[in-house]
DNA sequence: GCTTAACGTTTTGTATACAACTTCTGAGAA
DNA sequence: TTCTCAGAAGTTGTATACAAAACGTTAAGC
C-alpha cells in the first residue's frame, strides 16, 4: 500500500542529527506531509485519524500528534471534535507566500551581510559561520555538477538547502524559524507545478552569496528580492501558460 | 494551586467563536502559555508532562498536545525522548522579532492600503473588509477611552488587536498566520518589561489606518514602519534604564 | 412539502497502561 | 584521577479503552 521507504528528509530536516531517534510521530508526520504535497490527500479533503493510522500502521496519537504539526506548518486545518482536514491549495496564496519570502529573505540576506562584515572586522567572531559558509559552497558546487548531468529534481532540493543556509548565516533563529514554518507550503506550491527556472536562477546563488561575502547590505538585499521576485515571475508565467 | 478562573483570552485568540467548546487540550495550553510569558516556568527550565498533567489536573495527552502548539510558537523546545523545555528568553532574540515585526506589519499595511483603494473603486468588493475596517474604528475609539482611564494594562491588548486588524485588512491569510506565530513571543517579550510607550504611540495607529484610507501604499508602509521601529527603540530604551 | 427535533452512528478528545528510550549513578579498569 | 561501561530509575512515546461531542438520519409535527 505505502511505500516502506523512507522517502522523508525534505530540505527542512537539515538539523544536526543529534540523536537519531526518530519518533514514529514525526515519520508519520513526514509521510502525511508527502502525500499532501504530491497530492495524494487532496486539498479540503477530510483526514479522519482512524483511516490514517491504519493506513500508516500507528495508533491514533502518533497520527494526531503529526496533524498538530502539519497545522502549525498550514497544511492542516483543524477544529475541535470536528476533526482535519487538508488546507486549501496554496496556489491561492501564492502571492502571499511569495511576498513574504521577498521581505523574509531579504531580511536574512541583509543580516548574512551585516555578520559577513563582522567576521571580516572579527567584531563579533562566530566559529558556526565558517561552517554554513563552507556548507553554501559546496551547495554551489554541486548545484553545477546537478545542472550539468540535468538532474533538476536535486536542483529544486539545492536551492531550498542554499536559502535557508543564507537564513543560518544572518544568525537568526527567529528568521529561520519563521521561514522554516512557510517552507512546507512553498514546496507543495512548487510541487504542484515544478518549475523548470532552476538552471537560469542557479548563478544568481552566486551573486547573493559574493553580496554577503562583500558586506554589502543593501546589494544583498536587492539581489536576494530580484531572485524571489523572477522565481515568482517565473512560476506565475508557467501557471498562465498551463491554464490558457 | 492553580487558579480555576479561565484568564485566557490571549489577544492571539481572536478568533470568530464558530465551535463553543474548548477543547482541555488548547485551554491547558492557553495556561501554560501563560505560566511561562509570566515567568511561572523560567526560561530552560524542564516541563515535565507528569507534573504539568497534575498541576492542571488533566492526563498527559492534553499537556503533550498543548507543548506541540507552544513549539509551534516557539515558546518550548523539544527534543524526542529527551522532553520539553521553555525556550530562552525572547529578550535574546528582541532585535530580531522586531525586525521580523517591521517587514512583516510594512507588507500587511502596504496590502492593506491596496485593498481600500481596490474598494473604493469597487473593483473586487468584499464584504468583510467593512466588517474589520468597522472594528479598527471602535478598537481607536476604546483606546481613547482607556487611556482617559490610565488603564494602561488593556491598552497593550487593544494594541495587539489593531495590529493584528490591520493585518486582516491586508486579507492576506498567509502574512496572519505568519504573525500569529510569533505573537506568543511578542507578548512574552513585552510582558517581561512593560512597556509604558502605549498613550504616546496611539495616535501613530491614526496615521496609519489614515494612509491605508487613503489608498496610498507607500506611506502606509512608511508609517507602519516607522510604528514599529518606535516601539523597538523604546524597548531598548527601557532596557537600558532597566540594567544600568 | 418543509421544518424541526430526537436518536443513533461516527469521529474526535482524553484517561490509563505499557513499551522504548534517555539519563543519571556508580562501580571498575586504565 | 579519569574514563568507560553496565544498570537502575525516570521520562517520554505509543497502544488500547472509554467518554464526549458533532454529524447524519429518520420521523413527527406544522
Amino acid at each position: 500500500m505505502s511505500d516502506p521507504s523512507q522517502t522523508g528528509a525534505s530540505a527542512t530536516g537539515a538539523a544536526a542529527a543529534t540523536s537519531s531517534t526518530t519518533s514514529s510521530s514525526v515519520s508519520v508526520g513526514t509521510k502525511i506531509r508527502q502525500d499532501i504535497i504530491t497530492g495524494t490527500h487532496a486539498p479540503g479533503s477530510k483526514l479522519r485519524e482512524a483511516a490514517l493510522a491504519k493506513q500508516y500502521a500507528v495508533s491514533r496519537i502518533p497520527v494526531r500528534e503529526a496533524l498538530r504539526s502539519l497545522e502549525a506548518e498550514g497544511l492542516v486545518e483543524s477544529r475541535p471534535y470536528s476533526g482535519s482536514m487538508v488546507a486549501p491549495s496554496p496556489v491561492e496564496d501564492a502571492e502571499d507566500l511569495f511576498e513574504i519570502r521577498i521581505v523574509l529573505e531579504s531580511a536574512t540576506a541583509k543580516r548574512a551581510a551585516k555578520r559577513s562584515a563582522e567576521q571580516s572586522s572579527g567584531a563579533a567572531p562566530d566559529d558556526r559561520w565558517h561552517g554554513v559558509r563552507k556548507e553554501i559552497s559546496d551547495i554551489l558546487a554541486e548545484g553545477d555538477v546537478v545542472i550539468e548531468q540535468e538532474r533538476y529534481e536535486d536542483l529544486a532540493v539545492l536551492n531550498m538547502r542554499f536559502h535557508f543556509a543564507v537564513a543560518e548565516l544572518s544568525g537568526s533563529v527567529s528568521f529561520i524559524s519563521l521561514l522554516r514554518q512557510i517552507s512546507g507550503k512553498i514546496e507543495w506550491l512548487y510541487s504542484l507545478n515544478v518549475t523548470r527556472r532552476g538552471p537560469q536562477a542557479w548563478p544568481e546563488h552566486r551573486e547573493i552569496i559574493a553580496a554577503i561575502d562583500a558586506g554589502q547590505e543593501a546589494k544583498a538585499v536587492e539581489v536576494m528580492a530580484r531572485h524571489v521576485r523572477r522565481s515568482r515571475d517565473s512560476y506565475f508565467a508557467m501557471m498562465a501558460e498551463k491554464t490558457p
